[in-house]
RNA sequence: GGCCCUGUAGUUAAAUGGAUAUAACCAGCGUUUCCUAAACGCUAAUUCCAAGUUCGAUUCUUGGCAGGGCUACCA
């Protein structure tokens, strides 16, 4: 066995061998991918471990005698197996040290471990997607960085990706921080008070809302019924106005939308900087927002779609188990659903990308599922490579956050928040000798952001999270700061020994360095499936469990001081190659390892 | 009403249908002469309820219960 030629996973090729094993002996045949590997727990003698109950069936054996004949075999069969043992129905392997020396001495100097080839899909991922209302505050972290990891890891895996971010920068939310700002703003701009673009724009939402309530609380003095009065609200008919104005193309309208955008967009463009994301392509709506009216119409034309007496235009989509759907009003004008339908085709008319990811919220779910299912009526070919990577909303302790009410936690003041725990943790512990003040600063973004990133990629997308500024920020346990400090650790020893060469040995590996190679040796496969579940939670849990498994191994071992000269340079290869694969994954989370902490 | 998602130690989270359900935080007790105690070790504690399928169910099915979301000619 030649580890330079090797393409499988060590899990593949244990399969692999079953199967062909099985065959042999039973004449049955076995899917690869119906067998099932396992690591052995750790009270059982052994790496991975068959499960063959699945094979009594076909081979009419209890399970022990599977098991058996199949140990017997592979060990006899292939040099990677060293030993079998047989518990119940569970055939445990032991994989020869061998095995795992050679990865080492293939990897541990190799930058690119991890990396799958090139693969030819080409995908789109948007995420962020903002309104340019407001700025962008804790719940829209998730979906960044969900976004960003994702593209890493879709990069990492082979794919060709593209980061785009569709900017909601028209309708009446634009037009309400507008007619607060016309009416109360005195003409501030960023520069004359000192408040960044997105902030400044955000509070002049807030102040609409503030006015709005005072305006409709004296019409219900005034008897009026609140629903009607919510409608009739003069600030908010004043808002529709200047949303009308917007959309004739009126010149002083068109203006001040502008210049407040351009003051968001230089908010945004700190804050994504900040956070260290980026994208490849924006769209804004205000480009896109009348497109889709063709396409509908054109289904119109080949009754996928059909028309109402006051000439509004809808599908059916009942037979599909969902509703009705508006597609124009009667006025010929789009909805949403339009738009997207819309956007969606101009994409991939620029890209003709395999798979288009949307990252949303999850309480997008109906909408995402009837864009689709219209684009596959329509038979857009855009339609079947599309996915909604839905995640589940961050709620404060008291609820949700709503930025109309202002009850947000601010995205820049999140990033503030945390850099300066970082701070403060990093003073008490005194661990800032030897670093300059600019060397500091970057430490404690670095670390900060590490804490911030992971807390929000650690959980699986979909399920919603219950965010406590309190209690819930840590730098202890599963947490960025824990992989970032062992990353520091591993780094120290690395500076201390850096003189060393080191050359290729064989020694006899302990449990637990086994256990590292082994651990490592599926980093790619866990990155494979990262990329195909669309889920960064599972790098976070995967790189936690490396870096547990080596800061116990450290507290066992010694290295610099090990008992042989071979010991020491081979656990100073095994160390580098935990750092790289730490580094990497935390790289992949969006997530910087610093060399010293 | 209909549809979708989620219920796991005190808390936050794991577990392609597999062995005695795994970690972290919190609590209690310990550990610093290779690197850096932001660490390591030990102790205690968990599958919402009820049926079903299975050799085997946290996982699949059905029915409850609880929480959230969607069900706009807003975006």
């Amino acid at each position: 066995m030649r580890l330079k030629d090797k393409i499988m996973s060590l899990i593949q090729e244990i399969k692999v061998n079953a199967a062909q094993v099985l065959n042999e002996i039973y004449e049955v045949e076995f899917p690869i991918d119906s067998i099932q590997v396992n690591d052995t727990k750790p009270e059982f003698v052994g790496d991975y471990t068959i499960v063959t109950f699945p094979f009594t069936k076909q081979t009419k054996q209890k399970p022990e005698e599977v098991a058996e004949q199949l140990g017997a075999a592979l060990v006899a069969q292939n040099t990677i197996f060293t030993s079998y043992n047989v518990i119940k129905g569970f055939l445990n392997l032991e994989i020869n040290a061998t095995y795992f020396n050679e990865f080492l001495v293939a990897h541990f100097t190799n930058p690119s471990f991890g990396q799958s080839a090139q693969n030819g899909q080409k995908v789109m991922i948007e995420y962020s997607s903002p309104n340019t209302n407001k700025p962008i505050h804790f719940g829209h972290l998730r979906n960044i960085f969900l976004g960003f990891s994702l593209a890493n890891i879709l990069k990492e895996t082979g794919y060709e990706v593209i980061k785009a971010n569709l900017i909601n920068d028209r309708g009446i939310h634009i037009c309400k921080s507008m007619i607060a700002w016309m009416k109360e703003g005195n003409g501030a701009t960023p520069t004359s008070t000192g408040i960044k673009g997105d902030h400044l724009v955000g509070d002049y939402y807030v102040l609409y809302n503030d006015l709005f309530k005072k305006e409709l609380a004296v019409l219900v003095e005034q008897g009026i019924e609140k629903e009607v009065a919510e409608k009739q609200a003069p600030i908010l008919l004043e808002a529709q106005e200047l949303l009308r104005k917007w959309e004739a193309n009126d010149e002083d309208t068109i203006r001040l939308w502008k210049t407040m955008n351009t003051w968001v967009y230089e908010g945004f463009d700190v804050t994504f900087k900040k956070l260290g994301v980026d994208f490849d392509q924006f769209y804004y709506e205000s480009n896109t927002y009348l497109s889709g009216k063709e396409v509908a119409l054109k289904g119109l034309q080949n009754n996928i779609l059909y028309q109402k007496e006051d000439h509004s235009v809808w599908i059916d989509l009942e037979a599909d188990g969902l509703d009705q759907k508006l597609l124009l009003r009667g006025d010929g004008t789009s909805v949403y659903m339009t738009q997207d339908i819309g956007t969606a085709i101009l994409k991939y008319n620029d890209y003709k990308m395999d798979k288009s990811v949307y990252v949303i919220g999850d309480e997008q779910n109906y909408h995402m599922q009837v864009l689709k299912l219209i684009l596959q009526k329509l038979q857009e070919p855009c339609a079947d490579g599309i996915y909604h990577l839905s995640y589940g909303m961050v709620e404060l302790p008291n609820g949700k956050m709503k930025s109309r009410e202002g009850n947000v936690v601010d995205a820049d003041d999140m990033v503030a928040e945390m850099t300066s725990i970082a701070q403060k943790n990093t003073e008490e512990l005194g661990k800032v000798e030897g670093f300059t003040e600019e060397e500091l600063l970057e430490l404690y973004n670095t670390l900060g952001l590490g804490a911030l990133k992971f807390y929000l990629l650690r959980v699986d997308p979909k399920k919603k999270m219950i965010f406590n500024p309190e209690e819930s920020i840590d730098f202890h346990g599963f947490t960025g700061p824990f992989i970032q400090y062992t990353h520091a650790r591993i780094s120290s020893i690395l500076r201390k020994a850096n003189d060393i060469e080191l050359k290729s040995v064989a020694i006899e590996m302990t449990a637990q360095e086994k256990g590292l190679l082994k651990q490592i040796e599926q980093f790619p496969n866990l990155l494979m499936q990262a990329a195909t579940e669309y889920n960064p939670s599972l790098v976070c849990i995967y790189i936690f469990n490396l870096a547990k498994e080596y800061n116990s191994f450290l507290a066992n071992h010694s290295i610099l001081k090990a008992d042989t000269n071979e010991q020491m340079i081979f656990r100073l290869q095994v160390s580098t190659l935990v750092k790289n694969v730490l580094a990497k994954g935390l790289k992949l989370l969006g997530i910087n390892s610093p060399e010293r902490m």
